[in-house]
DNA sequence: GCCGAGGACTAAATCGTTTTAGCATGCTAG
DNA sequence: CTAGCATGCTAAAACGATTTAGTCCTCGGC
């Protein structure tokens, strides 16, 4: 039919070049500054007559044009873009605050970049290069122990220590700790277990005061005979669930072997907390009759163990996106001053594991 | 000490402008091409001696160069990026394939972008076209149904239907049904229920077909009435684990009132399977004593269930690496043919809620 | 008839690279 | 003695936008 085009034929694929600004002003016969003045809404359009303007809307939007949003970081040295760390992303924490980045950034015009360094060291400053040469404007750091301020704006979720003009987003430990103990309380408990977190755990610390002070508060006693902390494999290394949750079901045992009596455990995650009402069963107690227990995370097994567990409960997308709504605002025009704490409350999750306490033990 | 320099005093933040080609050029007193040229190992520096090649490179580290990925990515027409449009990042099934994607695209020098729409079309179109703008490379839609073949490579994991040049990731549906199956039948179970998966699952269908084709095999009947189907919520609606689990519990106390005897339920997934678990023990029946369970995805909870839950579990790692390998493969060189389809093997995880079929029901 | 002031645009520089096409210089071979 | 060819580099043009600093009309006012 068509013996003198060269054009690709019908049936494989059409390159399709996209296209450019410069096509659109070609279109409409204006230069590109022009377009680009139109379609940015410039202040320096105002000279430009709205009929014209529409012209060229019109034409951009016929010819399907989408500016090139490289050339444009380029330009205006601006990626609308961050860059996400964390150990992990697979794991249940991670993807649950990287759910809450997601929401705020993607409504925010930004996008992000993830990479899981796995708890290495050198992959953790390996990506850290390979954002910072992609332009990101700043970092959020989920569950990540760092040591010196990176050279971008930064925040930091469950993280360690204080640094000079990082944001911390953490969860209210003193309010997780008093609002399990006092329900505990209210139930009778008078002679509670706990789990301590792994030393290198970032919420292990600041937990463990915030417990010591709302049992002060509530005028409950701390056996240490009836304190064991969690091991959570070597340093550095990813520990899985299910040693966290063999260790819970060890401690179980142990915490029945030293012999003190006890009617409530506080473990410090729900795996660990799983792995002890499984062992507490398997030695003939009930719970919630014998023993109530009381988790921390509400990961999705909590509601489908039976009983369900009770357990404080991290809201962790709400983490998320505050992360992102405070790198943001350090992002923002003038820098905003954005505070060095931010701190989300938790809820804590009624369920079937806490009972009133026995008469007696 | 110097009242003489303009720059900023030692306290404030110094503005530290990033290194660039040229600065490295001035440095060593050569030309910013000669400084690409060594840096890229281009075969056009060649001609260039080797003490040179040694003086520009010291120079880059004694800097501190780093190239601008965005300006090289505006002039060579490569980002070096990858779309992922998935339903929901902190779920646990596109969380576990993302771990997968991202272990093989950082090792191969990518970075990814990743959009969570929801199941809102709406949403799907408009991401896709922010991804478009940012010039990533290809894509990889996780449990995302989509109608028109995208204008950009692309890799699908667990999806719909077949589309031209698209690769589908899916899990060998035929393998999964007979090892399951052979399992229960090699404990003797012959009347077996079902759990059909939601109407809108991409799995649903292929693996029914898979398992009436295994039973068949296996000289196994299905029985209708011992055949349930899930309805996972209204369309296009995030149906949550929780619901998921109670229409288990809900369908498990069906099963039983429909009055036909049957010794084994193979479940849609894991929550159903547990919810179901729960329903059947309440009754006071024993798992796997009198019935035993078999479930699909092998989740987190599936380990810590009592009894601990026998899953057919899905390589969700792996399927996001072989995603994004051939994802990869497509963007490589001459777009380097492949497949249609890949199939993924999954493996069945023998827990103790199967056991051998009771001799009378 | 000339000046000044909008009005409606545009030329050209710039962002930081990569890459093509050359340009000197010196040496060798014919 | 000179063409030819390495050798060791560099100028300049991309890539696709944004933005600054004009340019060229036309019209009104004096």
């Amino acid at each position: 039919m068509n013996g003198d085009r060269p054009e690709t034929s019908l049936h494989d694929a059409k390159p399709e070049r996209r296209v450019r600004l410069k096509d659109v002003a070609a279109h409409v016969g204006l230069s590109p500054t022009t377009v680009s003045l139109v379609m940015n809404r410039s202040p320096v359009a105002r000279g430009i007559p709205p009929e014209t303007q529409e012209r060229v809307r019109a034409a951009a939007k016929e010819l399907g044009y989408r500016p090139n949003f490289i050339a444009r970081s380029l330009r205006r040295q601006r990626t609308f873009a961050v860059g996400v760390l964390l150990p992990e992303i697979s794991e249940g924490y991670a993807a649950g605050v990287l759910g809450g980045i997601e929401d705020q950034l993607l409504r925010d015009g930004y996008f992000y970049l993830v990479a899981g360094h796995h708890s290495r060291p050198d992959l953790f400053d390996n990506y850290l290069g390979l954002l910072a040469e992609r332009s990101v404007e700043g970092l959020i750091l989920v569950n990540t122990p760092v040591e010196r301020p990176p050279s971008l704006p930064a925040v930091v979720v469950a993280g360690h220590r204080d640094l000079a003009g990082v944001t911390n987003v953490v969860i209210d430990h003193e309010l997780a700790a008093r609002v399990a103990l006092a329900h505990l309380a209210e139930l009778g408990h008078r002679r509670i277990a706990f789990f301590k977190g792994h030393p290198h755990s970032a919420d292990t610390e600041p937990r463990w005061r915030a417990i010591v002070g709302a049992s002060e508060e509530l005028g409950l006693e701390i056996d240490p005979r009836l304190t064991l902390q969690l091991s959570g494999g070597p340093v550095g290394e990813q520990f899985s669930p299910e040693e966290g949750y063999r260790e819970g079901q060890a401690f179980g045992e142990k915490l029945l072997a030293v012999g003190v009596p006890f009617t409530a455990l506080f473990a410090f995650n729900d795996v660990s907390a799983i792995g002890a009402m499984r062992a507490l069963v398997e030695s003939g107690l009930g719970i919630p009759d014998d023993v109530s227990v009381v988790g921390f995370d509400d990961i999705l097994s909590a509601a489908f163990q039976n009983p369900s567990l009770t357990t404080v409960r991290q809201p962790l997308h709400e983490m998320g996106r505050r992360a992102a709504a405070e790198l943001l605002r350090k992002l923002g025009a003038s820098g905003g001053d954005s505070p060095a704490t931010v701190t989300i409350e938790p809820t804590l999750v009624l369920r079937d594991s806490t009972g009133p306490a026995p008469v007696r033990v």
